[in-house]
DNA sequence: ATTCACACATTGGTTGATCATTGTCTAGTA
DNA sequence: TACTAGACAATGATCAACCAATGTGTGAAT
């Protein structure tokens, strides 16, 4: 019964209040009397509650106590990746990406500053002089990012950051090649200065089309049976 | 600067491991040492560990120190609607169904069986039925879900589930009409039959345009001023 | 030179005292 | 009686000291 440290304390807490009945704003036993009843020290209970507060479960005030906050805070209120990750194989977030990607291209190219199109400027370059594949993958990714941010919409920027955090998920690993280091006439690099072309020059249909036929190419890559 | 208390330290925390550049696994100063570094009081500094360590962000142990967990954990793993809606807007949120939903009425067309036809006949059937406006956002909702099941892909779902909840998190209550109920010659029936036909017809091109026209229109209904 | 045991320093965890804030009760005044 | 000011108690937050677990180095024994 020494195994309840850890996590024990909160599963306990989460019981007591959940039986407890209470309602929203209620207020909740004082910690030196809670901890008491629970049979848990203050350091693990205020520990338990300071997660329960980061999830808005509860909120608390010195000199007033602790309250029990919105009960829905539990809810769906957020979309675990790792659950979503079970669900899905990499050809579907590739196939994804392929769907998503070429429009964001397509945005960026509509409302990126002069300093997006720098700092996308930079990263191309920077791009031609990684050695290893884990900096170019780095670098990539960064690209890729850009671009999206470029598009100045949060709700997009968020759904990419998603499909990014899925994929990054699933193919944790998967990064081996057929060559050791990036070799310079690597089709990524033309590829990409095509999009950051496409974008400085406000065509964003040539930023689509290219950051479509980017993404073909990744696929090809990785699916060399298609 | 008395406000920075009840997140700032967890606020300040996450950026020092993000910006340390910190490998999993890789172990973090001491807490003594730690908490005089960013200029915090240890308990504070504990409690921003103790959320950390309950999201799985990081791991520690008495005697050995306190370490990086797996390295998607930095941004939790999962993403709030709520912090999202915060950073948002209902005319961003629209342009981001702009651009997101007429790619997915394409792959609907590709993707969609014979059951998800089906199904969307149905939809646009009751929809001519609804006698209140709260009925036909319900199936109008229920209209556009569906086309995003029909694409088949589990990462594509849930971005339009994402995008989804951020609407309904931003536009609670927006929900007033020029009209008391729906008319039968409203543009949205029209315009869900056109998307319904060309899925039906695996006419990806006409999907697509069908569901921009019909997005188009309801973004005019709700800025007027475009 | 190798190995093992033990002392010691380091680290996260815990505890109890104290601080700062809030609510309540009470005495005093009008 | 009504009302206000101040004392007092309760509560969450913070801090310093101490505890237990862990890693490391040191020196004697082989």
């Amino acid at each position: 019964m020494k195994r309840e440290n850890s996590e024990g304390a909160l599963i306990q807490l989460r019981a007591y209040i959940a039986q407890g009945e209470f309602e929203t704003n209620d207020r909740l036993p004082a910690e030196r009397e809670l901890c008491e009843t629970l049979g848990i020290g203050r350091s693990e209970l205020r520990k338990a509650f300071a997660i329960l507060e980061s999830e808005g479960a509860i909120w608390r005030h010195v000199g007033r106590g602790t309250f029990v906050g919105n009960g829905k805070g539990q809810g769906p209120d957020y979309l675990s990746i790792a659950d979503i990750a079970k669900r899905t194989t990499p050809r579907e977030v590739m196939h994804a990406r392929l769907v998503l990607e070429p429009m964001l291209a397509r945005e960026a190219a509509m409302h990126a500053t002069a300093e997006h199109v720098e700092q996308l400027r930079d990263c191309c370059a920077k791009a031609r002089e990684a050695t290893t594949w884990r900096q170019y993958e780095s670098i990539d990714n960064q690209f890729h990012s850009l671009v999206t941010e470029a598009t100045q919409n949060t709700p997009l920027i968020t759904m990419y950051e998603q499909l990014n955090a899925l994929r990054r998920t699933i193919v944790w690993g998967c990064l081996h090649r057929h060559t050791e280091t990036p070799t310079p006439d690597h089709h990524s690099f033309a590829e990409h200065e095509a999009i950051l072309e496409a974008i400085e020059q406000r065509n964003s249909e040539a930023a689509q089309i290219g950051m479509k036929r980017h993404l073909q190419a990744v696929r090809d890559d990785m699916f060399p049976s298609d």
